[in-house]
RNA sequence: GGAGAGAUGGCUGAGCGGUUGAAAGCACCGGUCUUGAAAACCGGCAAAGGGGCAACUCUUUCCUGGGUUCGAAUCCCAGUCUCUCCGCCA
């Protein structure tokens, strides 16, 4: 959420830098209601301060008059009221900026590698997908969930199940140990306030699982990830500068409709309607984020470096970055069935933005600021399996432990059909 | 599910129709003292929004939404949440 007085006065900067971002907004629009709004509201003032003098003198000849007052305030608060909220139905749809040093492009086409990690194998065979793999070993099943559940639904059984258990066990411990998070175990489901809080809603509303309740009025969401609830864990308060950096970890299902991605990936488990995930959170003065994104993109960078996985990190560009992010790096994974890298992690500053929808602020000195929130992948625990399965295979459809996970495997060194 | 109690500033907690935006304490910030720190003492300190170049000023806000009243943190109604007791159940 921006600041209208921010768009008021850097109108321009904020007509140039949202150009990038493949969405439109109605200037025009906004300053017209800002306008009206104001001005509705100086004039309800002028009647309220009115109002208050007489209540104050308690002169009972103005009693009467004090009544018509009251009427006219009324009538004032109702049209403001209306102004304000289609204002902030606009202004609530209103990506991030991007900064500066984003590269700008209109797609994932214009994003830009940084670096490349990791030695992809030569494998002697022709490497199989992680369904052939996991149909093989008779421990994925995606027909017995669309039996059970429908399409983009997984069972995964037996020494996977335990795999996807070890990976992200050994993710939380890595991160709790080594990069100073707090492990958190977190409700699943979300109010409206919270999914708006972290730019869920009201935009996104269509990509969101809604829960109703016995009370009409009363509905939830399921997660779509676990930085919606752990980002707001700081909703509605200012919070002591002491307690600055908070680091947040939390391995939890995600939900998402995956509206608008029929036929994408629709084989094997690269894109579900549930999944786990490890996530990490930040929330940190908003003048550390730039640091913090370095970090806790590096918290994500060395699971993989441990899990001896080969992959690149890029810089998503301005059209690619989700709707709260100022700046996002992405870390994919090499899969040598698709022989591409694919999307494993995703690290991202959202800056003061969600801070500002969330009301989340810090006192700094005498000063009330809002916090700078982050969040990352640290990573994806399904697609990490994904990663394990097809990088980690031998010729026999069997597959090796990575030496870390071992230890999260009762110190078994292989899978296989038997 | 049944019966009570409550929700006030960053926190604790008074106030229960008229300078109350709100006592007091803690925390925080500034200062005196000290070689430095602590302690002690003095002073400051709610947020959001509007107007003004500024000094400053106005409005709103005591869980949320309605209502009563010239006037509501205070009274009434509805809702949400929290706590205690009973019942039920992972």
């Amino acid at each position: 959420m921006h600041n209208l007085k921010q768009i008021r006065e850097n109108l321009e900067y904020f007509k140039k830098s949202l150009s990038h971002r493949n969405s439109e907004v109605n200037y025009e629009q906004i300053l017209d209601l800002d306008k009206k709004n104001r001005q509705l509201i100086q004039e309800k003032e002028k009647f309220e301060m009115e109002k208050k003098n007489i209540s104050k003198s308690k002169d009972e000849s103005l009693f009467e008059k004090s009544k018509e007052i009251s009427k006219q305030i009324e009538n004032l608060s109702k049209k403001q009221k209306i102004i304000k909220s289609e204002l902030d139905n606009l202004l609530s749809s209103i990506p991030n900026l991007p900064l500066d040093e984003v590269p700008i492009g209109k797609d994932e086409n214009d994003n830009i590698e940084v670096t490349k990690s990791g030695e992809i194998k030569d494998f002697k065979f022709k490497p199989l997908s992680h369904y052939e793999l996991g149909e093989k070993l008779n421990m994925l099943d995606f027909d017995l969930a669309t039996k059970t559940t429908g399409s983009r639904f997984v069972f995964v059984k037996d020494k996977l199940a335990a795999l996807e258990r070890a990976i992200s066990n050994f993710m939380i411990d890595t991160h709790i140990q080594k990069n100073g998070y707090t492990e958190i175990s977190p409700p699943l489901m979300a109010t409206d306030e919270t999914m708006f809080g972290t730019g869920q809603l009201p935009k996104f509303e269509n990509d969101q699982f809604e829960i109703k309740f016995d009370d009409k009025n009363d509905r939830k969401f399921l997660i779509p990830t676990a930085e919606v609830i752990l980002t707001n864990m700081v909703k509605n308060q200012i919070i002591d500068k002491k307690k600055l950096p908070m680091r947040l970890v939390a391995s939890t299902p995600c939900f998402r409709k995956e509206a608008g991605s029929y036929g994408k990936d629709t084989k094997g488990m690269i894109r579900q309607h549930q999944f786990y995930k490890v996530e990490l959170v930040s929330i940190v003065e908003n003048n550390q984020c730039m640091q913090e994104l370095e970090r806790m993109t590096e918290c994500a960078t060395k699971i993989l470096d441990d899990l001896k996985l080969p992959y690149r990190k890029i810089i998503l560009c301005t059209g690619d970055m989700g709707f709260g992010a100022e700046k996002t790096y992405d870390l994919e994974v090499w899969l040598p069935s698709e022989n591409k890298y694919r999307e494993i992690s995703s690290c991202s500053s959202c800056g003061s933005f969600q801070a500002r929808r969330m009301k989340a602020r810090y006192k700094n000195n005498n000063n009330i600021e809002f916090v700078g929130t982050l969040n990352g992948s640290g990573l994806a625990v399904g697609r990490t399996l994904i990663a394990i399965l097809e990088n980690y295979q031998l010729e026999d459809g069997s597959i090796t432990i990575p030496e870390v996970l071992k230890p999260y495997m009762g110190n078994i060194d292989k899978i296989s059909n038997n």
